[in-house]
DNA sequence: TAGGCCATCTGGTCCT
DNA sequence: AGGACCAGATGGCCTA
């Protein structure tokens, strides 16, 4: 679970419902992937989660606007029992899918060259890091490409159709959309110039 | 011990 | 309708 290596952690407090109802007959145990010592429920700070988190996120896609968003999907009454599972199910694709982002981050860290080796790198430097990378790749390549110009041609068109042009052969060589998408931006880059 | 970083849970919206 | 995405909250681990 936890990358690090580090002790299980044994705190994260299953889904359990604030309001906890008398018919909960919990077969599934709610936590039952990978946390144990299901408390009492979420009481946090003298207050429940759910009240906290009630009408203060109205900023942002995902943000909320929880409390008096008049477009708010119906709930659906489920059961109980029916919600636990549902809230599993979401836990764990949740999971998956943080992890799927940290394998990307880890991809990334090791794509970019930096010095202290024996340091993994944070999340934010490895994001600033590649950045400034892909600035400095940016730069040596346009330079190098506008070295040796075609007689007649403007430096920022050649060296733009030349960077399209690299990018196109990495296209062909991974097949990753990711790639094409940037690829799509350098060419209304490549255009604009 | 405080602060940084992280994993996980959670409930909201968006998208298919 | 259900999954993906998102951001806030929380607590654990580590380091200065």
């Amino acid at each position: 679970m936890k990358s690090k290596g580090k002790a299980a952690k044994s705190s994260r407090k299953p889904w359990t419902e604030p309001d906890p109802e008398p018919e909960t007959s919990d077969t599934s145990e709610p936590g039952s992937s990978e946390q144990e010592g299901s408390e009492a429920s979420v009481h946090i700070g003298g207050s429940w989660r759910g009240v906290l988190r009630g009408g203060d996120r109205e900023q942002g896609r995902g943000g909320g606007g929880a409390t008096h968003n008049p477009h708010r999907r119906q709930r659906s009454h489920n059961s109980n029992k029916e919600r636990n599972v549902r809230r599993l199910e979401s836990n764990e694709r949740e999971r998956q899918r943080m992890h799927k982002l940290n394998n990307a981050f880890q991809a990334l860290r090791e794509a970019i060259p930096h010095v202290k080796m024996e340091k993994k790198l944070s999340k934010i430097e490895t994001l600033t890091l590649a950045e400034n990378y892909i600035k400095s790749l940016t730069t040596i390549i346009l330079g190098m490409s506008s070295a040796r110009l075609p007689p007649g041609e403007t430096p920022t068109e050649a060296s733009a159709a030349r960077l399209l042009q690299c990018y196109q052969q990495h296209l062909e060589e991974d097949g990753e959309e990711s790639l094409s998408q940037f690829l799509t931006q350098i060419h209304s880059f490549s255009q604009e110039s």
